[in-house]
DNA sequence: GATGCATTTGTCATGGTATGAAAATATTGT
DNA sequence: ACAATATTTTCATACCATGACAAATGCATC
């Protein structure tokens, strides 16, 4: 309980998001930092991913590497910045009023409240480029129907699948590419907010 | 080379003492925090005196503790709000110019620029309380000629001894005492600032 | 000086980091 | 489509620093 409590803040902070936002931002292989750092790749990569913790040493490292003090891997961002929900660990809501269960729930995080909402129906392209980056006050929720999306916002890039979800503070800049080799279809409702 | 770089850019963030500041500042005890953190009274002992790096998940137990974020330990202080030089570690300069020297400079560390200057020789007698916080803006320097001081800034004491200096940020409340049996004597000299 | 508390220091074991290489995955070119 | 390359992940192993424990020191108060 307590513990998770205590990795549950830690991971909160996304340090490894953080270390591979700024890694890719500068176009480097984990390779390259490795030798920059003295780390191995391998080590990056966990740390990236978030398997191990990295000792405030090692974190020294790579802060020095691109510039940064350490206080850039624990601002924390108020309000969770986004989430990605995926299909697989999307929670099905029991059905508990019928035996034979004719339709199921499953929750699809999205901090709206009072805010106005918009729908789209939007389709991705295949083999196009990413659409311009814009940002606009307010929450954005994507769910993704067919194919795959990349969503780029805050330097990082997510890949969501068929099912996967996602919402974001669209105040900052994003934008969508289609990934995959077929069209990819999406909902995406904005709640647009006033700050 | 580096690896100086690397502890020294740690330590620069003062970790152990923030974390000292928080527990004093909070009354209790090396064995209260610890009974809080699940950590032994020694192992926080050495993590507040820099002897030991703490792992992340230790100090996001301890930061839990006072109910802040980690970032409170990475905030770096533009420019460095004081810095204390002992006798020992302070640099005597090469007298170049003749064979036999018959005079010696040794660098206090003094960031005036401009600013205009007061100087005064400071008695503090012994078994006396603190002398009320006060704070006034400007840069403050002060070299202890004999006895012992302790100068409390930002919730953190420092203790000086004879020949000992230090300079501070005066625009932070401070409070001098005598903390030795004897009377102490010090000169202080005050850089009046405008911010 | 003696007692009690708080802090520091020493020693040791454990666990999690870090390595290195190999397997898996993605990316590029022909 | 395939090969070739680059990048990332996984795995097994080693090692080192943290952290616990206990003893020692410091520091007050009686």
């Amino acid at each position: 309980m307590l513990s998770e409590t205590l990795s549950q803040g830690l991971a909160n902070y996304r340090i490894g998001p953080k270390i591979r936002a700024l890694r890719t931002g500068k176009s480097l292989g984990l390779t390259q930092l490795g030798s920059h750092t003295g780390l191995s790749a391998g080590m990056l990569s966990k740390i990236e991913t978030g398997q191990v913790v990295p000792t405030l040493p090692t974190l020294m490292r790579i802060a020095l590497v691109f510039g940064v003090g350490l206080e850039h891997f624990f601002e924390e961002s108020e309000e969770p910045l986004l989430e990605v929900i995926r299909a697989k660990t999307r929670i099905r809501l029991p059905n508990t009023t019928e035996t034979m269960p004719s339709f199921f729930f499953e929750s699809l995080d999205f901090p709206v409240n009072d805010r106005p909402l918009e729908a789209y129906l939007a389709e991705f392209l295949p083999r196009t480029s990413s659409t311009e980056p814009h940002d606009h006050p307010g929450v954005e929720l994507i769910y993704v129907i067919t194919g795959e999306i990349e969503i780029t916002i805050h330097d990082e890039t997510h890949k969501l699948g068929a099912r996967d979800s996602m919402y974001f503070e669209s105040q900052y800049p994003h934008s969508y590419k289609c990934s995959g080799d077929d069209k990819a279809t999406a909902i995406v409702v904005a709640a647009k907010g006033d700050e």
